[in-house]
DNA sequence: GTAATCAGGACTTCCCAGGTCCGATTACAG
DNA sequence: CTGTAATCGGACCTGGGAAGTCCTGATTAC
């Protein structure tokens, strides 16, 4: 269903929990915060760390802390944190069951397509529009219809 | 990872291929003809028949026959007859396990944001665009770096 | 020195995509 | 008009992968 992993969904609220309040949290903190099970958003704050998203502090006293603002993080970066580099299909099977004869397989690398254009429309959404409590600076219709939001967002450039 | 079904590949496939030779093909042989196992694309046709994408005849000599063209058929109706409507995310769970207060979830109906952009990207790509047999229109660059491609059809409009 | 915190891996559980089957329906042939 | 064959339609079963949990080790402030 183009359904993008419950991980990245946790990140997002992660990483606008983090951006309010103190500057170092504690994942048990986070955890609390947002009532969500304390090791799953550790494995989530880990993932963020290894892609750079947030910075580790160890020992006592230590957390996680963003390390860029909130309209600095493009989704594309969350997803890709999370769930790797953004590739709707797995066309590339190797071994070719039907793929090797010309006319056989006639959309191949053409989900490239599909994929760039995907990739483009997330990257253009920054986890500030997504977080209630910002002001959103490219949208200023009301807060009741997030399809006119996103349409008026889309089409103003 | 942001991956849609491996059904939907599929149907991209079995609907161009439907676009070519004769009018009304039967399952056996869309799936002798790309290569496919035949209950997948028996599978794959009755999905696309009941979203109305292709019309069915029953009985001896039935088959299936495309009913609009491919230019006319955008990616996202493909991807909502196989997959269902988009929705990245199911964050409408139903009881609320911490949705309910209102700062525990600053992402709150803020995901539309992204589902409606990636709803839109897909509309604008149709399926004659992924077909090779096919001259695009919009597109008019060489066809080996199919990235770039994607990156002149966006960026063109 | 001690306590608190992150890091990394292995493991189990659960769900759904993927694949397969058999019954219902229709058209053609005699 | 009836029989037959070819096809669609829906229900069933299975394997892979995500989601979640736990443990041990490394690191740092107090």
């Amino acid at each position: 269903m183009l359904r993008l992993s419950k991980l990245t969904d946790y990140a997002v609220v992660v990483l606008i929990r983090l951006s309010h309040g103190e500057a170092v949290q504690t994942s048990p903190g986070i955890a609390a915060g947002i009532g969500l099970p304390e090791p799953t958003v550790a494995k989530v704050l880990k993932a963020l760390a290894g892609s750079g998203l947030v910075s580790s502090q160890r020992g006592a006293r230590g957390g996680y802390r963003l390390v860029r603002p909130l309209s600095a993080i493009p989704v594309t970066d969350v997803v890709a944190a999370i769930d790797g580099p953004i590739a709707l299909t797995a066309c590339v099977e190797g071994s070719g069951t039907g793929c090797e004869a010309e006319c056989t397989c006639p959309v191949r690398g053409r989900w490239d397509l599909v994929n760039d254009a995907v990739r483009q429309a997330l990257g253009r959404i920054t986890l500030a529009d997504m977080d209630r409590s910002t002001p959103r600076p490219h949208v200023r219709a009301a807060a009741q219809q997030p399809q006119n939001l996103a349409f008026t967002l889309i089409s103003a450039e």
